[in-house]
RNA sequence: GCGGCCGUGGCGGAAUUGGUAGACGCGCAGCGUUGAGGGCGCUGUGGGAGUAAUCCUGUGGAAGUUCAAGUCUUCUCGGCCGCACCA
């Protein structure tokens, strides 16, 4: 049997979908939005299977939606300043600029392969400036709101990217995409002010209902939030009091040392006075630009203080160290020590010889060399005595914030956004440095600053540093000569709005109102886990900052998220242990021993990588779609093999050969729907049918949707002789199973489509809906079982009695054997259901 | 260490949300078609016993709740992921 054409069919129709812009979409008041988007690509060069995968569940999202009367806006974009680019320019001497054109232009041709849904009018390109002159004004409306600052500080370098990573960029010490491990370097940064909305980004977690919980708990760990108390230790040497930070009040009485952050205001002052303080403070800070493993490894340390603290409530003196394992950014950067059940405070207090007061009595049996922190009834303590660590935190916290030692506080793990990068390849961020050295931000006047494009990379990491026509300008408000910043922004400050852009991607203004109003939020993201921190976390401050600009109305910019598993394959060694590629790539032949691993996520590295263009050539758009969807959940990963692939190929022949063979005849049949629609076996499976793969589709189980319609086929296959001589009924089954199938696999059903007698677009006719009167089952099959296991099946009318089911469940012979001359002690009956007989 | 998710045939995965476990597919086996291979078609396929009807057993393990547990509860083992000198 010859294979159908699909590349005929599959170019002829993306052709006419693309002139007849049927994917063209505006604001329509009196339709129901729905905005689906996934996360769009860097323009590395080409599509990987992870693309394929995850524009494959969007557009099947879109394409339903729009069948189901939907507004449907589903955009793409090119997510395109970035280091490859300038890594490219070095190694090939090919300008940023075209390596990205020429790669964007490559992946779109895939991607228009591929028959992807989308409104190609909107397209944008983070790197055109059309894009990125609106980041500039972002960046100056957020300096306006007080959400940008320039700080000196100890900053995450990556020695391979040569430049600033964000601690969200930072995955196990080392840089999320060099995967160099990350050192400290002191720099002078731009920040953006998150922390400002760490409150509300951790409280609102809560109110995204359509969130994956996975996502959730990674934002709420990253944010950090702890409520705790901030506890007031008056000295004894006539200074300020010192506050500390601690979510174990009930531990006070045990405290037995107080220790101070190396940057701690007072450390400082008696650096100045004591020359031992001083030499301990500087090592402390040289510890600082360690690598973060290192960091962790190290011994902890202090220095005692000329003075005491007294405790807020015995009044007794306690000592005050500096100590090396106190970070100044978390708290306040001072605590106090319970050795007896806090195991840092516990190693502080055998070094230095410090008491080790118990004030917790452990459950169970337990030795002091370590610290308890388990639960237990408080002891040692006056008025705690006896209670739980929860009802001593209470009462404690209760009398110090009465007496006015302390209040409560909530204090966040997370860190402001450092945006500065020492690159070229991204956008100019817009500051200048006056002569005095104040800097200034661009006025409206002096944007946009353009990237300019005759620069040199021979010279030095980044080139603007050395473009000395484009570095030294004027000031435009004074007039004053100026230096411009030469840093460009981190390119998540671009993904962290795109899809408010794509509202109006042509607009002179930043973000047009009325039609982000009307499209926003989006109604369902997709996209990798591996931003499960990153870019949701950045777009979710960029919303709320946006909001306070005024530019948006919204707070939260994604209101379902599907985070879609990796696509792995198998992978294969040969006799020395070296990667190679897998059998079907039929490269295997030269070795002689084969070590087949497990299966991973498809990397270069590993070989295991299949190229989709091979793909789209050897099987076609299509059957590539069919395989992504149908072997697993889009959650979990999914293992590509070349029988799976094969196997969807050869279903999409049969389904095609049966109604190719069919449709002579059918297409001229015209339906009278009064002639054939009763409650036959057919049109009941129909509507079930329908009624299920639709509920499937609504949730994202496209594997089910599949596995439902495949099943429902396979009774065409199986009944086509039978099917035949009712063409009305077969015509009529045929066409809802391309219409129900179209979403997945656009190309061959709009050619079945079209083949079976239709006209317009498939996308364009109504989605099917499933007929309550069809769908009720005239027999049932009750399961029979005795003490709960099933001994008999028994069929019967849909809503038999229950009685009626008790008296024919009973005379069953089986039955009656089982039972013999017991009594059933009790029988349970549900509906349709089963009945359980126990003896 | 803390937190989250998950363990179902040889494999990917279903299971109306507590009611006939293994849908659908891959693989495998047998048969048919073919000169052969491929392809296609039919049949079978959790494990064990039996010629068979049938019986026993079975959702990582142990216990519990229930007439009834893959599904709920507790413990335990294993895997994946996130966080971690965070006070």
């Amino acid at each position: 049997m010859e294979n159908y054409d699909f590349r005929k069919i599959e170019e002829n129709w993306q052709n006419e979908w693309e002139s007849k812009k049927i994917f063209k979409v505006e604001p329509e008041k009196n339709k129901k939005k729905y905005y689906v988007l996934e996360m769009f690509p860097y323009p590395s060069g080409k599509l990987h299977m992870g693309h394929v995968r995850n524009y494959t569940l969007g557009d099947v999202i879109a394409r339903f939606k729009y069948s189901n009367g939907f507004n449907v806006l589903h955009p793409m974009g090119w997510d395109s300043f970035g280091l490859p680019a300038e890594n490219a320019a070095r190694e090939n001497k090919v300008h940023p600029k075209d390596w990205t054109l020429k790669n964007i232009n490559t992946m779109k041709t895939q991607l228009k392969k591929m028959g992807f849904s989308y409104d190609w009018d909107r397209e944008l390109s983070t790197s055109d400036d059309n894009y990125y002159k609106h980041e500039q004004k972002i960046f100056l409306e957020f300096y306006k709101k007080g959400l940008v600052y320039k700080k000196s500080s100890y900053v995450n370098w990556d020695p391979i990217e040569k430049c600033v990573l964000a601690n969200e960029q930072v995955i196990d010490g080392k840089g999320w995409r060099s995967g160099a491990i990350v050192e400290k370097k002191l720099m002078s940064q731009w920040f953006l002010k998150i922390t400002k909305y760490a409150k509300d980004l951790e409280k609102s977690l809560k109110d995204l209902k359509f969130w994956p919980e996975q996502v959730k708990t990674m934002q709420r760990n990253w944010i950090g939030e702890s409520k705790g108390l901030k506890i007031k230790f008056s000295l004894d040497n006539k200074e300020k009091d010192v506050e500390v930070f601690t979510t174990r009040p009930d531990t006070l009485f045990g405290a037995s040392f107080i220790a101070l952050s190396s940057e701690h205001p007072i450390a400082k002052t008696y650096a100045n006075k004591n020359k031992e303080i001083k030499n301990f403070i500087k090592k402390c800070q040289s510890n600082l630009n360690l690598q973060e493993e290192e960091f962790e490894k190290l011994e902890k340390l202090g220095i005692k203080l000329p003075f005491s603290a007294l405790h807020p409530i015995t009044k007794k003196k306690i000592p005050v160290y500096v100590a090396n394992f106190i970070i100044m950014e978390y708290g306040s950067g001072a605590v106090f020590g319970c050795p007896a059940h806090d195991q840092r405070d516990f190693d502080f207090a055998v070094k230095y010889n410090l008491p080790i007061k118990q004030v917790i009595k452990p459950t169970e049996n337990f030795k002091l060399d370590k610290a308890y922190t388990g639960d237990g009834k408080l002891i040692n303590s006056e008025f705690l005595n006896g209670l739980n660590i929860k009802k001593a935190q209470e009462k404690i916290s209760k009398f110090l914030i009465k007496s006015k030692k302390a209040k409560t506080e909530i204090i966040y793990r997370l860190k402001d956004w450092s945006i500065s990068r020492q690159r070229y390849w991204g956008c100019p961020i817009p500051i200048m440095y006056l002569k005095n050295g104040e800097s200034v931000p661009a006025t409206e006047d002096d944007l946009p600053i353009i990237l300019p494009e005759d620069v040199d990379f021979s010279k030095s990491q980044n080139p603007l540093k050395d473009h000395s026509d484009w570095k030294y300008t004027k000031y435009s408000k004074t007039g004053e000569d100026a230096i411009r910043e030469t840093e460009t922004f981190d390119t998540f400050f671009e993904s962290s709005w795109y899809f408010a852009r794509f509202c109006s991607p042509k607009s002179k203004d930043i973000i047009e109102k009325k039609e982000a109003e009307y499209w926003l939020p989006v109604d369902q993201y997709i996209g990798g886990i591996e931003h499960a921190i990153l870019h949701l976390l950045y777009s979710r401050f960029f919303t709320r900052a946006l909001y306070d600009c005024g530019l948006l109305s919204i707070k939260e910019p994604f209101e379902n998220l599907l985070t879609q598993g990796m696509v792995c394959h198998k992978t294969y060694k040969n006799k020395k242990g070296e990667w190679i590629k897998p059998p079907e790539s039929g490269e295997q032949k030269n070795e002689n021993k084969i070590i087949i691993g497990k299966s991973e996520k498809m990397s270069k590295s590993k070989k295991n990588v299949v190229d989709p263009d091979l793909i789209l050539n050897k099987y076609g758009a299509d059957t590539a779609r069919l395989f992504m969807l149908s072997d697993s959940p889009p959650e979990k990963d999914l293992e590509w093999t070349d029988t799976g692939i094969k196997g969807s190929f050869k279903y999409l022949n049969k389904l095609w050969d049966l109604i190719k063979r069919n449709s002579k005849d059918l297409s001229k049949v015209k339906i009278n729907k009064n002639d054939f629609l009763k409650n036959n076996k057919y049109i009941s499976d129909l509507n079930k049918m329908i009624h299920d793969v639709t509920s499937d589709y609504e949730n994202f189980r496209f594997n089910r949707a599949i596995a439902r319609i495949r099943e429902f086929t396979n009774l065409l296959f199986n009944k086509e002789e039978e099917l035949r001589k009712n063409n009305q009924l077969f015509k009529h089954l045929i066409e809802n199973i391309i219409k129900i199938f179209s979403p997945m696999i656009p190309h061959i059903t709009e050619e079945m489509w079209h083949v079976m007698g239709n006209n317009d677009f498939i996308i364009k006719s109504k989605w099917p809906v499933a007929d309550k009167k069809f769908l009720k089952v005239e027999k049932i099959v009750v399961a029979i079982q005795i003490n709960g296991k099933l001994k008999e099946t028994l069929e019967l009318p849909f809503n038999t009695d229950i009685s009626e089911i008790q008296k024919k469940a009973l005379s069953l012979p089986k039955i009656i054997k089982i039972i013999g001359n017991n009594k059933p002690k009790k029988i349970i009956i549900v509906k349709n259901r089963v009945a359980n007989i126990v003896i």
